[in-house]
DNA sequence: AACCGAAATGTATGCGATTACAATGCCGTT
DNA sequence: AACGGCATTGTAATCGCATACATTTCGGTT
């Protein structure tokens, strides 16, 4: 409620110091700094946010846009990027997609709007054009998902070596009949787990059963369809890499409807390395993507961004590492099974 | 980048009048209309909500404090908030708390920059004066915590008679011995399901064996722990409510690591019903709270305070439904157990 | 004593929008 | 032909703050 004007009549001052007392206080005596900054938490002043923004034309807030807030993966990742926003005086706005391409470009004119400096996109709902055209005018970095082609600044993993790690991760366990539970073909990360699936089947000559590759949708309830459809096939696989780890317990309880014992008679390997996974019994052998690290790395990356003046200019591209957390849900290709093929 | 006085330039009118294009449609002409509206589509124009909001002194960004975004029960809340918010053409600013007072109170200050024109509070972890003090000059509503004596919009579900709903289900399953994961004291959380649970005892003249009621802080750890230690016991219970999913599936896991099957040896009833109860296994028997309802309903309640010009004069307290969902945790206490009595 | 320069403070402008009020133009009516 | 009134548009003030520039003050130098 109290303004600068409140605070510059009750300390007998002009508005123009009370405002440098805020902002540049080697400015002003320190007997008048005192008698300011009294008057200041007295009235409990707070400059106002759009005033200065206006002014300044700069403001402490960013955008991230999520497409589901509800899965912990990106949760996490969120709370990597709030963490070191936080540090450096900015606030996030949420934006949850919920999956939504519609919504998700709605966000977009918060930036033309200037109700943030910068945005960080962990969803890929939004058309590679239209995110390229937009991180010229404004500061933008892509989380998460690589988009092939696009000229933005990105952190990710590398999906396609981590699916082929963990492809070969089956295949040293001795496996052959290996099925592949996939993530949605529209989205880059499905479709990089699958070539990352494939590369290493070729590169150790395994042959793929084409009904062993099914599509999913990134959910549990996929996952469980869709083993249930591995199963049905007569060459059933004796091990599945499902492409996150929602779908692999899907996959792990409708193999356990269907009688099997995992990792006994068949090995799930997911990706992700969420939360649950380590409590879900049995607990899940996963590839673990860096989440919290992704997350402060993206917003370091936006922060620097934001201090320059051209944006997406410098080709910055940045890949962590994630490694196979070995748990309960694989194992060696046990001779009972091998009868089996 | 483009401004109101570029559009107006050239589509050759006044400021006013692009202005009132966008605002008061009714007052310009048709035809001057169209020739501005060609002109905002053609550059791109939006307003800048700085500006704007410098004028009119409102924002159209809420502000919601989240204990720990990572856990999907409160990023369903949080999901159900911003579902309604975007409806009304409101954006969501996170606060992150971390369960840490300190940041929590931080946020306050975004509400007296007047960066946001309300506030949902998801956790209590602020004093309760202060949120109160807070609550009589801004619009506030608390969510999921209901603070005892405070008088500010809330909306939550009764954690007491919940709680004492879930102790009366394994009393009707016939367990005698039953013990109690309880959170942490420093919650009203913890300390109204603790009530709930005593209640219950206390009602049916069930003996509670101090032994049998531990502490946790509502995380897996400590559930898996306080089981440990309930299991230590001579007199070891036949069942256990844990004030949370996450410390049930910490229980869980630790009943089975010491030999025990759930339900047949113990049975374990949760509280929250969070997206994994129903994939665990076993499949976690559960109060469940209606946690996107919540969010819905706390939106609605904030986005009335905020057309009022006074706040929490009215006592509204909605207190939402829930229910015990029956899943695999839990069973009748069978002549085997009533043994070990 | 006069003057200079540095330090401290004040005055006044503008950021980009909204809107009260003024001005303009056009119509029909007398 | 003059005028009133309505519809449309323009002019200018304003929101709260930051800051360039002007002004004042004061100590030191000559």
């Amino acid at each position: 409620m109290a303004g600068i004007r409140d605070v510059a009549e009750q300390a007998n001052v002009s508005i123009a110091t009370v405002s440098r007392v805020l902002s540049k206080p080697e400015t002003v005596a320190e007997e008048t700094m005192k008698k300011v900054m009294k008057v200041i938490e007295l009235l409990n002043y707070q400059p106002n946010a759009a005033a200065r923004q206006l002014r300044l034309s700069e403001t402490t807030t960013i955008l991230v846009v999520v497409p589901d807030i509800t899965n912990t993966f990106f949760s996490k990742v969120l709370r990597g990027i709030e963490s070191v926003a936080i540090e450096n005086g900015y606030q996030v706005l949420l934006g949850d997609s919920a999956n939504n391409a519609e919504r998700g470009k709605g966000y977009l004119n918060i930036l033309r709007q200037k109700k943030a400096a910068g945005m960080i996109l962990l969803t890929a709902g939004i058309e590679a054009k239209i995110v390229e055209k937009i991180a010229l005018e404004y500061p933008v970095v892509l989380a998460c998902e690589y988009l092939e082609g696009v000229n933005v600044p990105t952190v990710s993993i590398d999906n396609v070596s981590s699916a082929r790690k963990a492809t070969e991760y089956l295949i040293h366990l001795g496996h052959k009949k290996i099925g592949l539970i996939s993530g949605p073909m529209n989205s880059v990360l499905g479709r990089d787990r699958l070539k990352g699936f494939y590369q290493a089947m070729a590169q150790y000559n395994v042959k793929v059963e084409p009904e062993l590759v099914q599509e999913g949708d990134f959910s549990y309830e996929t996952g469980f369809n869709m083993m249930l459809k591995l199963l049905a096939y007569s060459q059933t696989p004796t091990a599945v890499f499902a492409a996150n780890d929602e779908m692999a317990f899907g996959a792990i309880n409708a193999a356990e409807q269907k009688g099997l014992s995992v990792p006994r008679d068949i090995s799930i390997i997911g990706f992700d390395d969420i939360q649950f996974s380590a409590i879900f019994k049995p607990a899940l052998t996963t590839v673990a993507q860096p989440a919290f690290q992704i997350g402060t790395k993206a917003m370091d990356l936006l922060l620097r961004l934001m201090t320059k003046q051209r944006f997406s200019k410098t080709k910055t591209q940045y890949i962590l590492e994630n490694q196979i957390i070995t748990r309960d849900s694989c194992q060696k290709l046990s001779t009972i099974s091998k009868r089996q093929m």
